[in-house]
DNA sequence: TCTAGGATCGGCT
DNA sequence: GCCGATCCTAGAT
């Protein structure tokens, strides 16, 4: 399990090295387990594209102020759950949205939760589609992924993903957030091995 | 109190 | 490629 010094360091790199890592979800219903292919980093106050530009403190919020390594879970658009781990710590107001990745364990408790026609790839391979396979809900907002009984944690299993296999772009759907919509701060692992 | 709009998804054309 | 779903949050009044 990836303790929380894993999420104390600047978030950029916390992004970058959540490629390929495991994120594991445990409840009574079973275990599914994720590999990250997709992340993007939020800056914090100076980032006009996070929920704490201007230093914005809201009850929404809190959590994104808090300690690192606790899950920070919004709601958009009024239906889809997003994931993101608070980085740095100390009141910083950063983090890194988990946008997508590839089910490798627990498939057909996943399928459950997304729909019996859904492809292998399409189960987790978008931030509301990670939620709903990982059955995430704003009652997991703030839990503490650095401790295992929370049911929600990372992992690294060894696999590395080389700085080649990474891309870099703009982050999604941040258009309102003006020149920093531009900002290279989307990560994608291209070319990992499917399904393991 | 009221209102606008959103870090998305999937179905339909 | 377009559009509707759906409801909470934040800011304005």
């Amino acid at each position: 399990m990836l303790g929380r010094e894993f999420y104390q360091r600047p978030t950029v790199r916390v992004a970058r090295d959540l490629l390929g890592k495991l994120l594991v979800r445990r409840t009574r219903e079973g275990t599914v387990a994720v590999r990250l292919h997709e992340v993007e980093a939020y800056l914090g106050p100076t980032d006009p594209a996070a929920h704490t530009f201007g230093g914005r403190r809201t009850p929404r919020v809190a959590t994104m102020w808090g300690e690192a390594g606790h899950a920070y879970v919004f709601l958009v658009y009024g239906l889809h759950h997003c994931l993101n781990l608070v980085t740095v710590g100390g009141g910083a107001g950063q983090a890194v949205l988990l946008r997508g990745g590839a089910v490798v364990l627990g498939r057909d408790l996943a399928r459950r939760r997304r729909g019996p026609a859904i492809a292998d790839r399409a189960l987790a391979d978008g931030p509301g589609k990670l939620g709903q396979a990982l059955a995430i809900s704003l009652d997991d907002d703030g839990i503490d992924v650095c401790d295992r009984p929370s049911g929600l944690w990372l992992c690294d299993d060894g696999l590395r993903v080389g700085p080649r296999r990474i891309r870099r772009g703009p982050r999604v759907g941040v258009h309102y957030a003006g020149e920093a919509a531009e900002w290279p701060l989307r990560f994608l692992a291209t070319a990992l091995p499917w399904g393991c």
